[in-house]
DNA sequence: CTGTTAGCGCATTCAT
DNA sequence: ATGAATGCGCTAACAG
């Protein structure tokens, strides 16, 4: 049989509570008693029970707030799907989940609501950053304020965040230039939109795309990069009409051009493509697996992209936080980067 | 707050234990008092906490048993883990698990070990199936007993298996077929091998792999198939060796091939390719996601593999038969095929 | 058929 | 500094 706390009690001959006191570290026990019970605990193996734990923790009322930008409908949709999960299991071990979204990709809405959460008095902090820099200062000043912040899909590795839960995001650049690679059999001529430029993992992405197209296929030709990231503080409907007109512009422009690359929302990419109603093949490759990105690649608008999966990412996420206000640790096993998906239409589920 | 079964008791005028047994269909319940409930349960939104359950139900001693053959070092080995980890989990439940391993994929070692396991009155099963069909008399035999089984990595469709755990084997050899194409360009000459062909997801594997290759790829002509069925019954070693005879006398008998597909064994595949020395490049394009494969791929000499994760795999299918046990009901959301990667050098992680 | 009671293992009081 | 008592929400056993 498990042994319970009751066992490593009666083994050091002490309370229950002087374990407890042990266990949690709370102090007020002498360290003769610390000595027996840290005894007993190693020599019956004792581990305690995150059930009776939680069970006993559910009065504490612990709060969370989550935070992102709801702007795209599909990519954001999975995201919400994994929160309400999370909230259904946390919901009840009596957490409580404070969800924030902003409207568009400002970094200052962002700050606004991480102080109203402040305000909130949460215990802890998911959201992804903003901005590659200017969000660094609040997160710290979190972090300060005893408000721990793991931020997750684009990361702030140069504030004081508790975790970053997401993919390496240079690589996942990396791994859409060998479908790129593959898919074009390593000839032909690029075009490459760069989305939201301001967020880190954009930039990596682009930077990763690029560095492996010039390393490994010199005989693909990269034609024009475009950049779409003042369009970042917009709402969707005028970030997809900006975009729209940008391939509008490029299939133009470009006659001779035999692939398209975009390091996001490559499903209106490709309803661009296809709205354009031009009668040669455009080979797209891109980033993210949504419903619309299915939906698009099934009919052969999309060749390949390269995922996270962003569901168990914020669920993950948001199991690492708490266990962190609950027991004060980090569980290390979860920092790795998260796998890279590659997406074909072969392998849609 | 929460709604709990207090709350609901009080609501529908009746006691606790009441409210439990229409929860858990326990029946002698008079039908006024289940209305009042139900009732109760609908207006206050009330749903059960599975952490409190779980607690309560500690002394009840669920078994649960799991069999699988230990043969593939690195691919065993990573299930493993996961059962270590869903031990660890499931302990602090109250939970036992009993694990049981063979040494070859024999039928009949399987169907002795269940014999075993069921002798040992656990009450519920996750196995792989060892055989297309040898094995469902025994699985729906456990079933009429009363022992719900779950298969994991290779089904047993017309057995009375309580439910699935794996990926679409079918499409898996469909999506190898793709990387095939995509890495071969379309063009070139093919040597298969088809391993453990009398487990159901091997043999689906190749027949996926070949109708795609049939109907996508005109150009690329599969010289011959290799069968290493029958060598399915001995200890890994012999089974290893026998595969680097395989792959030497293909080199040797076809100097005009380009690339191998395996249907399994792709470690063993690209060691022998590597011990052979011979200074042509053999694209190789197999299945799994292992230790020993991601080194081989990372030093060229695996090109693509297309992959199930075994160790969450093994974790949903113990997860799934203990909320079964549990609670008697199958969590349908848990029973879709499980997603389908793919590996290449850039996506390890 | 129904209500009451006693834990499951742990964390937090409140006494001492 | 320590021990004892109470309860988290639920289930099982018993009493009626």
């Amino acid at each position: 049989m498990k042994p319970t706390i009751h066992d490593v009690a009666k083994e050091a001959g002490v309370s229950r509570g002087t374990v407890d006191r042990v266990l949690n570290k709370k102090g007020s026990v002498s360290s003769e008693a610390e000595r027996k019970v840290n005894e007993a605990i190693e020599k019956l193996n004792y581990k305690r029970s995150p059930v009776a734990s939680a069970l006993a923790l559910h009065k504490k009322n612990i709060k969370i707030g989550i935070l992102y930008p709801d702007v795209d409908h599909f990519f954001w949709k999975e995201v919400n799907k994994g929160i309400r999960e999370a909230k259904a299991r946390l919901d009840s071990l009596g957490v409580e989940l404070l969800v924030r979204t902003t409207k568009n990709y400002d970094y200052r809405s962002q700050i606004n609501c991480l102080d109203e959460l402040q305000q909130q008095k949460v215990n802890g902090i998911v959201t992804m950053s903003y901005h590659y820099n200017k969000t660094n200062e609040k997160i710290s000043a979190l972090y300060e304020a005893n408000i721990p912040v793991v931020t997750f899909l684009s990361d702030a590795p140069d504030s004081k965040r508790l975790a970053y839960i997401g993919v390496n995001s240079h690589q996942s650049g990396v791994v859409a230039a060998k479908m790129m690679g593959f898919r074009t059999a390593g000839n032909g001529n690029i075009v490459v939109i760069g989305v939201h430029r301001d967020l880190l993992c954009m930039e990596e992405r682009l930077k990763g795309f690029m560095s492996k197209i010039e390393s490994e296929y010199p005989e693909l030709k990269i034609l024009e990069t475009y950049n779409m990231t003042e369009y970042r503080k917009e709402e969707e409907k005028f970030y997809k009409a900006a975009l729209f007109e940008t391939v509008a512009h490029i299939l133009e422009k470009h006659p001779d051009m035999d692939a398209l690359y975009t390091t996001s929302m490559t499903g209106s990419a490709a309803q661009a493509i296809k709205n354009s109603n031009i009668n040669r093949k455009i080979i797209l490759i891109g980033h993210e697996n949504t419903e619309e990105i299915r939906g698009l690649m099934k009919r052969g608008y999309i060749d390949a992209t390269v995922y996270e999966n962003q569901h168990e990412e914020i669920i993950r996420a948001i199991d690492l936080i708490y266990k962190y206000i609950k027991d004060g640790d980090l569980e290390y096993s979860a920092l790795k980067p998260s796998p890279l998906g590659i997406l074909i239409k072969e392998n849609i589920e």
